[in-house]
DNA sequence: CTTATTTCAGCTAAACTGAAATTA
DNA sequence: CTAATTTCAGTTTAGCTGAAATAA
């Protein structure tokens, strides 16, 4: 008869991938989380050619999605934590992709605002996210793709925003 | 008229739910991240409770679907680098969650199983697991739930081993 | 005086790197 | 001798905490 005990090292040797444990791919916060991993990994890399993180890339979204914020704003609405939003700002203006000046009615808030060179990286960084999905889902064809970003999209919609991070 | 200028740092306030921007969430990768962050956390807060991290789970799944391994094997199967597997069993050993001897054939390694405990404490934290998932996707039914599971383990089977981090 | 915004200094946890100790 | 396994010491990075500085 033949046993796991020593066939599994052997087939792990051979094969020379590594086959997770049936329970760990049964529990889909498993797949999301390696998932999810991968490709945050593969767009950081992308960015970093850029110059940039991820972070930055939200901020200069947010910024073009939304119009100028403060960044107390830009915060609260990214999840992001002001005093990280500082190094964020560190990246961005010394780079010229966001104008910074503070605001005249209230001087203790800075008014950001996205700059002609920040929408332009913006537009590559949204070219690369896009290849970053070509590779992610390659196993996937164009409708469950589709299907994939529309049920994470109502998941993520339907989390306690408090949660969200 | 009416601007987003103006308009959007009110409905942040007065909805208090911070609405993303659009550019991001086109982004499967993005999603992906958010909501594998957010399960990935769920899931580190329960296990907490049982006294045991996510590697620490990863590794007692693998020993019980798989059998008996070496730490060298369990890191190869999972992921995990050997150093980082000291500090797992510096987690499962105490609590008497596997039990580890040299091997006898080869007396570098050791030959790690789980314990009777330990499968009980995998057994809980699979039940952690189901409620994770209830949580995480409360808003997707039981088909969505099954179809999104589905096209995960696709994606993910068709990720180059290597580059599953 | 209290509160809001930005900033800084430091802390924690996770993942990784390099090398030592032991055995094959 | 070289190579494999485990272990330890240290680095890096992301995210978070608490408090100072400035302005309302």
């Amino acid at each position: 008869m033949v046993t796991n005990d020593w066939l599994c090292p052997i087939l792990l040797l051979v094969s020379d991938v590594p086959q997770l444990p049936p329970s760990l791919l049964g529990i889909t916060a498993f797949l999301l989380s390696k998932v999810g991993v991968a490709g945050r990994r593969r767009m950081g890399d992308r960015l970093r050619g850029h110059g940039i993180g991820l972070w930055d890339m939200a901020v200069l979204a947010a910024l073009r999605d939304f119009g100028p914020a403060s960044q107390r704003e830009l915060g609260a609405r990214l999840g992001i934590d002001p005093s990280d939003l500082v190094t964020v700002m560190d990246t961005l203006v010394p780079l010229g992709l966001v104008e910074r000046e503070r605001d005249s009615e209230d001087r203790r808030r800075y008014r950001v605002a996205v700059s002609p060179e920040g929408r332009a990286t913006l537009e590559a960084a949204l070219r690369e996210a896009g290849e970053v999905r070509d590779d992610l889902l390659a196993a996937l064809d164009e409708d469950e793709r589709a299907t994939l970003h529309a049920l994470l999209r109502k998941a993520y919609a339907g989390l306690e925003p408090r949660a969200r991070a």
